[in-house]
RNA sequence: GCUCCCAUCGUCUAGUGGCCUAGGACGUGGCCCUCUCAAGGCCAAAACACGGGUUCGACUCCCGUUGGGAGCACCA
């Protein structure tokens, strides 16, 4: 195939939801596939509901997911005179004609062919009036053949398509002169040169009344591909209310581009039994044979996984990088990347699905003092343990290299010297003490990383705790 | 209601008439490892919606049923 133009044309009236950004996905990926170009086209026609902020959100959305469009963003409010120009052009080639029913009228006619138990579609009083620009307030409609079928070959259904005579005469013009969207679509993909419409199976049965446009417009259209919804966790339709669907939430909520699009690719699409890819590998191996036709859900836990995988596995400096922003929200603080973060940050990689949840296990390395939570006080903080506790401190400080190894055998005497005390219960006292919680990376990492220096003072902190607060 | 579409473990999927005692991954359960939490290793439970055909042979092809979805606007 010569080099094929793709496109992903949000409409601007909220944030960007993970259906539009696998479409965005898919659309990029085939275009890079195919050595062609991925076109970005912003479909704010409805003046009332399209916001400059939500524009800016869907962009920052693509930007984040690292899905770079090499055209655009085009601007439909930009090209209305364009519409207006096409549908004039229709007018005069007589593809389409001016229709003075009103709403209401419309209505009342609707109503009374359904009460008869018939279909409804624009019943063509209008049609063969040849009202001309004075006849008053009016939509334009288009001319639909009377018969033939509509029909096109989609590269993820198959044979698709409906006959003309269902379908109605349409209107492309309301009677405020506003392009109707399914104009506006078809006219901007022929003008771009798309040549493949890859979108939202919900627009599936749009299509043959846009191959009615492109047949008044006397253009040929451009292939489709109608991709599978992502429905929500009882399989219907997503709800804003009950699922996650704002890729900015999942942003915040501490997950990696890296997962979210590796996620993204896999919902509807696979490649053999492959579960992770890069975004190269999703360029190179996207195929649309490989589409699926039915639905999907969207599975968090998988997300989650994935999330942790790539955690594990990112470069240190990125991720540190990226785990900043979350570490000064949990902290409350300004954070600087030094050595010792570098070091916790590699402990924590597996113990953490998100940066929120790395932020939350890093924070007690970033701030003065810990609290003690309640439960892991409770349990861990207990009177019996101060003689061993603080004989501990007494050997931590003796010590001149405060690294792992001294520090193990530190644990070792003093377990020794205090009945063979097992290892839980004394590092356990010691983690709460250190963090605050009773969840850290392996204690004498924990320590080391903390510093001699801070690591006493949070032992004496809690030795202070033992003897003085605690009932 | 009408038109169109879809249907393999809980979820995402592999499977294109015999390689299927239906494979993988997530999740779930168990065991191992273990200073906590993880990670890791091993094991397990878990699906071809149903009914008819076609065929020597159907998860794979055809028809119907059921279930689900989308569209049916002077919204996008």
């Amino acid at each position: 195939m010569s080099a094929p133009r793709t496109r992903f044309a949000p409409s601007p009236t909220g944030f960007l939801h993970i259906g539009g950004a696998r479409t965005a996905l898919y659309n990029w990926a085939f275009a890079r596939h195919h050595g062609g170009r991925f076109v970005l086209r912003i479909e704010d026609t409805d003046r009332e509901r399209s916001t400059l902020e939500s524009e800016q959100a869907v962009l920052d959305g693509l930007e984040w997911l690292g899905i770079e469009w090499d055209e655009g963003p085009v601007r439909q409010s930009e090209r209305m005179d364009r519409y207006r120009e096409v549908v004039e052009e229709l007018l005069r080639k007589d593809r389409a004609y001016r229709c003075v029913c009103t709403r209401e009228e419309l209505e009342e006619r609707k109503q009374a062919t359904i009460a008869a138990g018939r279909k409804w579609t624009y019943d063509g009083r209008c049609r063969d009036l040849a009202l001309g620009p004075g006849c008053g307030p009016h939509t334009v409609r288009l001319r639909l053949p009377a018969e033939g079928r509509l029909a096109w070959d989609d590269l993820v259904f198959g044979p698709s398509g409906q006959d003309a005579r269902e379908i109605g005469d349409m209107i492309v013009r309301r009677s405020d002169g506003a392009p109707l969207y399914h104009l506006a679509v078809v006219v901007d993909d022929v003008e771009m040169r798309i040549s493949h419409v890859i979108r939202g199976a919900d627009h599936h049965s749009n299509t043959p009344f846009q191959l009615a446009l492109y047949a008044a417009l006397d253009r040929t259209p451009p292939l489709f591909a109608h991709v599978p919804l992502i429905v929500g966790r009882d399989g219907k339709k997503l709800s804003k209310r009950r699922d996650p669907v704002s890729v900015q939430q999942f942003r915040e909520e501490g997950y990696l581009p890296e997962a979210m699009r590796n996620w993204l690719a896999r919902i509807g699409w696979s490649h053999g039994d492959q579960e992770l890819f890069s975004k190269a590998e999703i360029a190179e191996l996207f195929e649309l044979a490989n589409v699926h036709r039915a639905s999907a859900q969207a599975d968090p836990a998988k997300l989650l996984w994935l999330n942790q995988h790539y955690l594990k596995t990112l470069d240190r400096t990125l991720l540190l990088d990226r785990l900043l922003p979350f570490l000064e929200r949990v902290s409350g603080r300004r954070v600087q990347p030094t050595p010792e973060l570098a070091r916790l940050v590699e402990l924590l990689r597996e113990r953490s699905r998100t940066l929120q949840e790395m932020a939350e296990l890093a924070r007690f390395l970033v701030v003065e003092e810990v609290a003690y939570d309640a439960k892991a006080a409770a349990k861990h903080l207990r009177r019996e343990i101060v003689p061993a506790l603080a004989d501990l401190h007494a050997r931590l400080a003796a010590l001149e290299d405060f690294a792992e190894g001294p520090i193990e055998a530190a644990f070792q005497e003093v377990r020794a010297r205090h009945g063979d005390l097992p290892m839980g219960k004394l590092a356990q006292p010691v983690r709460v003490a250190l963090t605050g919680g009773e969840v850290s990376p392996p204690i004498f990492e924990t320590l080391a990383v903390l510093g001699q220096h801070r690591a006493l003072a949070r032992i004496a902190e809690a030795l202070h705790y033992l003897r003085h607060e605690r009932d």
